[in-house]
DNA sequence: CTTAATCAAGACTAAAATCATCCTAATTAT
DNA sequence: ATAATTAGGATGATTTTAGTCTTGATTAAG
């Protein structure tokens, strides 16, 4: 359908609470859950694949949890996602070469490769540590225009 | 899983050809289908999809098929994509204002909006006249290569 | 060494989407 | 009338999506 998926979505918002966590601080699914509104349990299942990319690091057992896997400046928004959602193709003809025998002769696969790299551009420009940025300086706009208000 | 669909690839086949055909020639679901690699039935069913939206015209009964609906160069590659997969949106948040309660101060929603304008732009800017056009520059290009084979 | 706290892994499920097929009805030219 | 076509709707198999649940492994601390 042309959209993310909700595991898309939700290793964002995880990958990012993490991103804005003090140094050192390891965090529970409970308060990753509550923090980003996603269902304890399938966000259970979004963790342990994001663990297994290397993007976030877990500890089992009392005092374990969550902290993240790399710096956030290293972490893009594009391999967040892929990580759950395995490799982006707009199209099937752009999973590899010969996928779609049409490819060759295809006025319409050129576009798409525009297209997905265009989407690439974006998506791979934005880091984790970019976004918490965005995210305090989006509260501090949001508190000045509160202030105004009164 | 941020692909489109067989809907949305075999509208967009379905168009071209219809595109390419010369002005008036009438045709029909068996030449389009066996043209395109685009089982029948489900054709049909596109075909339906895109006669409802205008983008293409059809005729009933004897003698009768498909045209295209307007000039080939009114009518682009996304408006094609969505006649038949409806409004694309890369994230729910972008579906519409307050469809996401986040956006106020989510950081990532605005990466979302610039990421659906650069693929838009893209998709917006081929028409099915230029791919028309690109089809037969493409069919050039690869018969010279053969000539320079021999 | 026991226990409580935590994540890991996999089974399971309901609902929706995807990718079709098939049958009957309506329409049109001859 | 009849043959040729598209229209529309019912149906269905498979996969994906979006979760839940149960059991097992690991760890810290008393």
């Amino acid at each position: 359908m042309l959209q993310i998926t909700r595991d898309g979505e939700y290793a964002v918002r995880a990958v990012l609470f993490l991103a804005s966590q003090p140094e050192g601080k390891i965090s529970l699914i409970n308060e990753i859950s509550e923090a980003q509104e996603v269902p304890k349990s399938y966000l259970s299942k979004i963790m342990q694949h994001l663990t297994r990319s290397g993007l976030v690091k877990s500890r089992r057992g009392a005092k374990g949890g969550f902290v993240i896997g790399r710096p956030a400046d290293t972490i893009t928004l594009r391999e967040t996602i892929e990580a759950v959602e395995g490799p982006i193709f707009l199209n099937v003809c752009l999973i590899k070469k010969g996928e779609c025998h049409r490819d060759v002769f295809c006025p319409v696969h050129p576009v798409w490769k525009e297209a997905q790299k265009r989407l690439f551009e974006v998506l791979d420009s934005k880091t984790m540590a970019d976004l918490v940025k965005d995210a305090s300086e989006i509260e501090k706009s949001n508190a000045e225009d509160k202030k105004h208000r009164n």
